[in-house]
DNA sequence: ATCTATCCATGCGTTTCGCGCAACAGTTCC
DNA sequence: GGAACTGTTGCGCGAAACGCATGGATAGAT
């Protein structure tokens, strides 16, 4: 026979009442139950932990060590349940999310620090990198869940449509395309085009909304990243074309925006989510904080919209 | 309904083995058990531990969160038990041992040593006093027990008999009687008679001594310590009696010690128990290690001598 | 000294819980 | 398509746990 938590439970109640009867109203149990679970507790143990004759209880010194022993036990018990209850509502642990430079700088930090404000003890972990190895995190198992564009559709991810992200033409600040309100792909075709490096998501689409202009993508250079194809162009160097959300992310030069047209293209952002894996609590909470932004139409950068809610797909 | 351990250990085991199968047949029960005993843990923490589809386990996130959990529980409860069990093995926790000087500092010395030599997580706590506070200390239960001298039988303590302990007396180096082999309480009743302080089991016993040889306690000087006592002795101011254990206190002055009859006194010296109280199973272990010095008949001091194993009193 | 009010232990009958067995349903592998 | 495994579920049995009622013992009151 073993040590139930049931008989530490009536011991530590027994032995802190120094009585039977105070114990058993106290637990809201019969007394005769509480003499028993004592007994059996005693019989296992081999050893005496109450000193009683008939009118009084007293504690051995066994008893005295069982109690503080049994104390232990039950409140390691009692905080590893609170502990998992508090995981489980959400207020305890991490949300690991992987996501695209561009989104983490721009669209999320607000909802981080409402989350945050939130819940104190969660802790959010970015994974921020190209499409690709966000797409992987998932996958894998890294991230809980991503918020990125997904150029096809993966088997093991169901998504669901966040928000469309409308490109730009970028431009240096005197340019003469700058004077009009909007601005085709074709005519942005006709300058030198600065263009984001090959792997990237903006160039896939950038290369993909020329040739539906009927023009042929041809880089007058290429950087890998945002902020250096922004400075080439505040040096006049030439022209580009980057999603609305990216801009922030530009920097400081001296630079315009104006909508892209002829086809306008829009990235679409997904939360992208594991099929098959349930989602830690954490996690959860994060999209309804997430959702919750999206109710609120809370304002979004010029060219950046919430989709409408949907099914996941 | 409430989280069991037995709910726990089924869980961890599947847990761990991402097998009900496999978990069952390490637990030595049915597999349909831990499916229940999962399943009913599930239901409880109102959150899917497992993802089981037919052909594998998984956990969730929330699972491995359970995981960890469980184990802390778990450990807790295994680490507590064997804990008591030590403590009732009398290998952990503490000896708390009322006693005199003379027996502390002669008599319990090697005894300590060889009992924290097999049992060291034990602390032995020496509470030196005279004999009327070394009885209060078993009665009041700040001690486990005592080794100690007692003049009157008090209600609640049960007696053994350890050791005896003669009285010789206390001479300077050239003193006439140290001529002697053997000087009796008379012969001593005429030298100038050096006491030690009037509450000491000691001088309540040398008193009671000169009056059964006729003679008035009479004497010259006190003192409360036995070490002053034996510089005066040493220091020719006149002579003393003291039990044979007293000695190693006396200091190392220029003295000499002869056997005192006529009568021939001898200080009882007694385990003192508590009669209603159990012993704590380190004080038990403590006393088993005293017996074994009493059977070896290990060597004391002369004119000390174990007394015969008996009935308490 | 007797009586009364408590207190804990224990016998008994009932209910709940836990278990194993066996049948079942969904997969994978051959 | 069948064999071999997997986990789930219905069923019946046995053990565990409980409350009730009772009994023995004692402290305090009368």
């Amino acid at each position: 026979m073993d040590v139930t938590l049931r008989q530490l439970t009536a011991y530590a109640a027994v032995a802190r009442a120094v009585s039977f009867t105070a114990a058993a109203a106290e637990l809201h149990v019969s007394q005769s139950s509480l003499s028993r679970a004592v007994a059996d507790l005693e019989r296992t143990l081999g050893m005496r932990l109450l000193e009683r004759d008939t009118r009084n209880v007293r504690l051995t010194p066994a008893g005295a060590e069982a109690l503080r022993i049994a104390d232990q036990i039950l409140s390691a018990h009692r905080a590893g349940l609170a502990q998992l209850g508090r995981y489980g509502a959400g207020e305890r642990g991490a949300v690991a999310l992987a996501t695209l430079p561009s989104v983490a700088a721009v669209l999320l930090p607000p909802v981080i620090s409402a989350f945050r404000a939130r819940r104190p003890e969660m802790t959010v972990r970015l994974l921020d990198g190209l499409e690709r190895s966000v797409l992987d995190r998932v996958i894998d198992g890294d991230a809980d869940f991503a918020v990125s564009t997904v150029a096809r559709r993966a088997p093991g991810i169901t998504l669901r449509p966040l928000v469309r992200d409308r490109f730009d033409a970028v431009l240096p600040e005197h340019h003469p395309l700058a004077e009009r309100a909007e601005v085709t792909w074709e005519e942005l075709g006709r300058e030198p085009f600065l263009a984001v490096g090959t792997d990237s998501s903006v160039r896939r689409m950038t290369d993909a909304a020329f040739a539906q202009a009927g023009m042929e993508a041809n880089p007058a250079t290429e950087a890998s990243n945002v902020a250096t194809v922004g400075g080439l162009v505040a040096a006049g160097l030439g022209v580009s074309a980057l999603p609305a959300l990216v801009h922030p992310l530009v920097g400081p030069g001296r630079l315009v925006r104006r909508p892209l047209v002829g086809p306008v293209v829009e990235r679409r952002l997904y939360v992208v989510l594991p099929t098959r894996r349930t989602l830690p609590p954490g996690a959860r909470r994060f999209l309804e904080q997430l959702e919750e932004f999206r109710s609120a139409a809370d304002a979004l950068p010029a060219g950046v919209m919430w989709e409408e809610a949907s099914e996941d797909r």
